[in-house]
DNA sequence: GACCCATTATTA
DNA sequence: TAATAATGGGTC
């Protein structure tokens, strides 16, 4: 059989790359026009900021997903009207619109944290203690239940796996044969690992 | 697209 | 300043 810390190992994960202001910029303006570049455009994206085309097909997915996300949950709530085309210099006013609204309203900064009531915490750690992945309709019920957004569940339950994940490792260090013992109830999964989550056990 | 996870940044 | 919500680039 295969080692799976040898094929965790044998694939190097490629640092982190940090997008520039001035990156960000350009990658930004592309957007506002046209959330879904062709070949040639992620080409001239590429050149003009010196970053890997992966990067920025990434980025696009990614920011094109969280645009989704922000206007089903955000109270702002605008709508960009959709694009099909490029040379068009009605798009110039139309951008700047985006930018206005972007800075005026969502504004710039981070989103303030959600302070959770401890009726919040307490289901949704129960919730987790029995599941730390939950569904979709799950989560959609989390939501209603606790008149939270689905975008701030599925953070929360992320950051208690980190967590779980984390305070498990630490103590896995000094017991690493009691790993072999565990009782194959509940896991939380990382790459072809499984750990079991500590506060799981607990229960 | 879901999830990971180091990092950032907000709040008690 | 600690705890942890949110972010963003990474992998599969």
């Amino acid at each position: 059989g295969l080692d799976p810390n040898f094929l965790r190992q044998s694939q190097f994960k490629r640092p982190r790359t940090r997008i520039t202001d001035d990156q960000l910029k350009i990658l930004r303006a592309h957007f506002d026009i046209n959330n879904s570049p062709n070949e040639e455009q992620i080409q001239e994206m590429a050149d003009k900021s010196g970053l890997p085309q992966k990067v920025i097909k990434h980025w696009f997915r990614n920011t094109l997903f969280k645009e989704r996300q922000r206007s089903k949950d955000s109270p702002y709530n605008f709508n960009i009207p959709p694009m099909t085309t490029l040379e068009d210099i009605r798009l110039e006013s139309q951008v700047n619109m985006l930018e206005y609204y972007r800075t005026d309203a969502t504004a710039n900064k981070r989103s303030s944290r959600t302070r959770f009531t401890d009726y919040q915490l307490r289901v949704l750690q129960d919730f987790f203690d029995t599941n730390a992945y939950p569904k979709d309709d799950e989560i959609e019920q989390l939501s209603t239940v606790l008149n939270l957004p689905t975008r701030v569940i599925v953070v929360w339950f992320q950051n208690a796996r980190q967590k779980a994940r984390k305070s498990y490792e630490n103590q896995a260090d000094t017991k690493d044969s009691e790993k072999k013992e565990l009782t194959n109830e509940r896991y939380i999964r990382t790459n072809n690992m499984q750990y079991q989550c500590k506060k799981c056990s607990v229960i």
